[in-house]
DNA sequence: ACTTTATAGTTAATATGTTAACTTTGGTCA
DNA sequence: TGACCAAAGTTAACATATTAACTATAAAGT
């Protein structure tokens, strides 16, 4: 029973736990959750967006996303409307108030990044997220 | 509204999607969660533990601690007693079932890891694992 | 046109994540 | 010793994860 090899998706949990240490405080403050926080950024940056793309790019399964928009948009973040095209589709965006919630929170956060930086270097983090960004193209 | 910064968080939690894409059928068809099997593993290699060490591993809350060890306890694969010494600590380990399991689902998770190294190559895996492990180290 | 198949979302049931509050037990210190 | 404080687990309330089954709509094939 000896030392096996170190678990990668475990390895890869724990490093992200360490992470969103930095970043828990801020969410908490502003009353956000992870999920909602992610589903905020990403339309930030993309805009308008179906909601199997959208759950795809943030990890959130279909189901959970049903939840996920439905309080968002109770909350007046996020609004969903019918694609006139075709009736199956549902595209969400960022309402005036979600575009305000990014700007409030987007100056915490890069307080929490640059100390991210600090601690673990710039260089290294290019790196990694090199790795990152290859690894997540491997398919099944 | 340009291009920002890759977010950190997210792409460790892509790239780790796409690692468990090639370890969740398994983990389906022996009937275990993720949570749980990182349970087992953890006990398997580190043996029996107190319960904070374990959540704190294994990446997983106290609170919601609580309940998948009732339901693995339930199931007969781990099992709690209290310390003699000091009543608030419980010790958890892997009773003759759980060793089983892990025995039992090592072939096939070693299979699934072997097709990720083919894809992803072991040489960019240990550089990977290695900055993951320096990231864990952070703290706010 | 009609059947078949596939796609996008939702619903349901169970398991887990998350924060705060609470219980029990130990350690500290006046 | 007794008030105070810290640590380990649990409970409660709500949010999310996961799988399977279901609805509605659209595309394909015959």
């Amino acid at each position: 029973m000896a030392a096996p090899r170190p678990s990668l998706t475990l390895t890869l949990l724990q490093a992200r736990e360490a992470a969103m240490g930095f970043f828990r405080p801020s969410l908490n403050q502003h009353g956000l959750t992870e999920q909602q926080w992610r589903i905020i950024r990403i339309l930030r940056q993309s805009g308008e967006m179906e909601i199997h793309q959208l759950a795809s790019q943030a990890c959130i399964l279909k189901p959970s996303m049903t939840g996920v928009l439905s309080r968002m948009e109770r909350d007046g973040v996020v609004r969903r409307w019918k694609s006139t095209q075709d009736q199956r589709r549902v595209f969400v965006g960022l309402t005036e108030q979600g575009q305000q919630c990014f700007v409030s929170m987007s100056e915490d956060m890069e307080r929490n990044y640059q100390r991210i930086l600090e601690q673990f270097g710039a260089e290294k983090l290019q790196q990694l997220l090199k790795l990152l960004g290859e690894l997540k193209k491997i398919k099944p």
